[in-house]
DNA sequence: CCATATAATACGGAAACCATATCATATGAC
DNA sequence: GTCATATGATATGGTTTCCGTATTATATGG
């Protein structure tokens, strides 16, 4: 006689209805990340910025205040080359450079608050339509989905930290 | 007296809640786009490729077999630009460039599968640490996660084009 | 057959990228 | 302290890319 389980939990189990589960999921992620980054050039288009230069106006967001070095090592970049994304940020007033008080060499990098809302508002399409999506949601759902892209973040950082030391 | 309700349900019904999580997951999204780009990245500079010729790369692979103009308005690239992605691509062996039968003046572009593979394993690091993040959460999940992916890529298709009108 | 439209590419000037050199400042040895 | 060396950012210049325009080849409609 055969054990009879729960067939959710069969289906659950089933290794090989993980791992379609898994590549399907990796097939998903590389078309958002592709359709990300176009809506980002378009973004970048409106806003006279390089795809890199919003990049790295992502960047400095997420970490500032943020070094010049720091920076450039986060964006993979020649140092020579962020002088110019820097240049071209600031001369539109996405960012200020500021003098370290501690290092006088060194450039500390902030983002200029009512400036970013300009971005924010070329966003407001696709965060609109995001807003629709999660609403079908509950947000026990939305936890493990952000759970997910965070996990996710993650293993890129880590990803990305080994192909650079493969390429150096 | 007050309507008692499952406090799981209180939870999932509360505006509040589910507006904290939906703006939390788009920081959480946001944050993912900017590492898989500074990914993108890497990859294409162990390739030798410029980002924007990764991208268009992945374009042609998800919409293969594409047609020049195609492909430009779905990169939002000037064809003189398009011209140059595709000679690099091509002198790199990863795309390569057909006539059209029926249009004479069209050029069909194809993806080489075996030089492909090159990519897909620069990519092996991440894609084994999405396997590992994949292996806690059930297919239930994961097809909840996807369908989440997918609807956003859906969002995005459709905030781009609204950019690009708004632009044009 | 001719006029016009369209697909892709050639051409050329402007801009960006990045290896190297340079300048200013910091750090450690003595 | 003084000097040698290291480090952070930027200037310089050669190479590459970007993209507006012109050009060539082909298609389409009258």
């Amino acid at each position: 006689m055969t054990l009879e389980v729960n067939p959710s939990d069969e289906l659950s189990r089933d290794p090989r209805a993980a791992r379609r589960a898994a590549n399907a999921l990796k097939t998903d992620l590389r078309d958002l990340r592709v359709q990300l980054a176009m809506l980002n050039h378009r973004v970048g288009a409106q806003a006279e910025l390089r795809d890199i230069d919003l990049d790295c106006l992502d960047l400095v967001s997420q970490h500032e205040p943020v070094g010049a070095s720091a920076l450039a090592k986060l964006a993979g970049l020649h140092p020579a080359t962020l002088t110019g994304v820097i240049d071209r940020l600031e001369r539109g007033g996405w960012i200020v450079r500021e003098r370290d008080e501690n290092d006088r060499r060194a450039v500390v990098l902030r983002t200029q608050p009512e400036r970013n809302r300009d971005i924010y508002q070329l966003y407001s399409g696709m965060n609109g339509l995001i807003d629709e999506i999660c609403a079908d949601y509950t947000p026990e759902q939305l936890e493990l989905i952000a759970g997910f892209l965070r996990r996710t973040t993650v293993a890129g950082v880590h990803a990305t930290a080994r192909l650079e030391e493969e390429g150096a």
